[in-house]
DNA sequence: GAGAATTAGTTAGCCGCGTAAAGATTGTGC
DNA sequence: GCACAATCTTTACGCGGCTAACTAATTCTC
């Protein structure tokens, strides 16, 4: 494609990335957390108690992130950290009482923040956002087309941890 | 809009950020820059010599954060800085030599980025994905609807420096 | 079973990006 | 002419996110 369409693509990630985040930070900072928490409370609602492993996987990023980030949640009194039974390197993280009655106005600080997003747009519709946004996620998400290393990768490649019986 | 699809859109949003910036960040590695210093150069590259006030803005970051990559950006030899003759406080960034040599490899890392990102699309045009992404982009760039601080902004509100005579 | 390879987690150190506050210069109202 | 507000930059500090290197536990292999 031509340079200016490049750029135009690459530098509209960049500022829909910084604002974006902006914006999450000053509604997530009422509640006292931090761009990035929303995702580990989040998935652990969603999926029940994971390892950290399962989170970074489900977060998207890479475990020393999700280290630090959990142990400030742990601080704050949000969740809390098991050594697994089964794997004695594995930590489960699981909310506490105090981190489940966050969940619901996250929740909804998180709709605000997902319908201010589409109330910017001019031209395009809330599905034509979702189905963009979706679809270039999911291609982003896996390492790099052609990259060789083999490994199929584990599970069903879903990069979600499964709703479990919490045997981890 | 429903808990779900907010919750997508603003997932999908914090991934295309992580992997977009991760696969930016392996590329600039080969010519010794980080995430963001792109934008100071592409800038420098389009609109000649600018303070670093007019790099924020078109940037789309904080002036802070444009202070340190500059200093970075000039002790790698890849631009100046001088003070500007019409106002004392100002700072005037230029490329240098070595910095306007990095731009052609850059440009067409750049493209690479953008070339790559549309590639791992399966449902949707490259055109499609570009205008989303800039009507996205050109929303969230104005601080908040309703925001209420009167002032409309100094210049055209395009957010982009003038291409210019140099007299900053 | 013993040793190698793999995996979960932590640590240390880097960087971008942000806010808040300070310093320096410019512009403005009286 | 002078105090005052507005603007550009810098400093200090905090946060998320990364890689690389390390420990500890598990699993594979012979």
């Amino acid at each position: 494609m031509k340079y200016e369409q490049a750029d135009a693509l690459n530098g509209a990630i960049r500022v829909i990335a910084i604002r974006h985040r902006a914006r999450a930070a000053a509604k997530l900072a009422e509640l006292g957390l931090h761009p990035g928490h929303e995702a580990i409370l989040l998935l652990l609602d969603a999926y029940g108690p994971q390892t950290q492993k399962q989170l970074a996987v489900g977060a998207g990023c890479e475990p020393p992130s999700i280290t630090l980030m959990v142990r400030k949640l742990e601080a704050a009194g949000l969740l809390s950290r098991r050594s697994s039974t089964q794997d004695a390197r594995a930590v489960v993280v699981a909310l506490t009482d105090q981190g489940r009655a966050v969940i619901a106005p996250l929740k909804e600080l998180w709709r605000d923040l997902a319908d201010e997003t589409v109330a910017s747009l001019t031209s395009t519709s809330a599905e034509q956002l979702l189905a963009v946004l979706t679809d270039l996620a999911n291609g982003l998400r896996r390492p790099l087309a052609g990259d060789g290393s083999g490994s199929p990768a584990s599970g069903d490649g879903s990069g979600r941890p499964l709703a479990g019986d919490g045997s981890v």
